[in-house]
DNA sequence: AGAATCATGTAAGGGGTTACATGATTCG
DNA sequence: CGAATCATGTAACCCCTTACATGATTCT
């Protein structure tokens, strides 16, 4: 029922669009999402059954000449709120930005929403709070490893807050 | 046969140090190793048992009085060959460093091994051919999200990099 | 004629997660 | 007396990966 930061809110996402099928859905994901999100082809319609049992999908069955017929999936209103959920929430660690934090961006310019910088903001005050909490830990730093360990915590989170603020202002005009 | 960056060669890491049973694996495992690299004691089973069958490690039981016996692991040649080949490697991945390069880095110094300067060099090598490559691809940095993207790409190997750098400082005296 | 595109999946296999099962000893 | 420690696992479940299956059309 609760999925975690697996490609089910991309493939909401792209309904988000407007109905569509299979292998169009995967198509729109193949050209604009690839870059920073993996997926399989087996993969996405093995998903979009779970999804549609699921209750946050419901499907179509459009018949074709010559052709295997269409599914067409839509997305449902409980599956709009989960997706505006998502979006709309700051992710909890660091190595979530790579994609989860990266679609959301992505979907809000997408979609054409709102709210880019205010997830932003709140994604940066999460990391911030990580931050502290890491900088005032000061138990055991005893040897090498605990040093190297420790600075590369606190230089991977810097430069995603560094980052977050720059993104502000790519994100100002529009959003 | 072939594991990735999972946790198999963090237990046979742990048997470079000597032949140990199930429980004291795992509870080495928890009091060094817990703070980068998650494991639970089944899954630490588990593992040992189809590292076994891949001829990694052999077992010899060892009875005791009013005990479950214990099942002793030793690491094999062919271990020992895996583990030191893994260990002097760099990582593909920025992504990796966390946990995998960590790794490296914790066993070079727990097993007094050489080298942790020269794979340190070598990981700054891997990243800095991947930055070259990020920066001169100029493919379709047409919008906010594209460019935010590239920017971020560029941030996190560079702060990784910049990191790498200060951990030949702290390796320098000893290895 | 062969490759790519359209369009849908299933099957087998592997791996991880969570919960459960057992049972003695020692510590507070 | 209950909790933690010692010591080992199994079973059910879920999820992902890879390979395979089908078959028409359109592009080169």
């Amino acid at each position: 029922m609760s999925f975690k930061s697996s490609p089910e809110y991309a493939l909401l996402g792209i309904l988000m669009t407007g109905p569509k099928h299979g292998y169009e859905i995967y198509g729109y994901f193949s050209s604009k999402m690839k870059q920073f999100w993996h997926l399989s082809m087996s993969q996405a319609y093995a998903l979009l059954k779970r999804m549609e049992k699921n209750g946050i999908l419901i499907s179509k069955e459009e018949w074709q000449v010559n052709r295997p017929s269409k599914k067409i999936f839509s997305i449902t209103q409980a599956g709009k709120e989960r997706f505006l959920d998502w979006v709309h929430s700051p992710v909890k660690h660091v190595r979530d930005l790579r994609i989860e934090f990266m679609a959301k961006l992505f979907f809000i310019k997408e979609l054409k929403l709102k709210g880019a910088l205010d997830i932003i903001d709140k994604q940066i005050e999460v990391l911030q709070e990580k931050l502290h909490l890491i900088k005032s830990s000061k138990e055991k730093i005893i040897d090498e490893f605990q040093t190297a360990l420790h600075s590369f915590k606190i230089a991977q989170m810097t430069s995603a807050i560094e980052w977050l603020k720059e993104c502000k202002n790519y994100f100002s005009c529009k959003y």
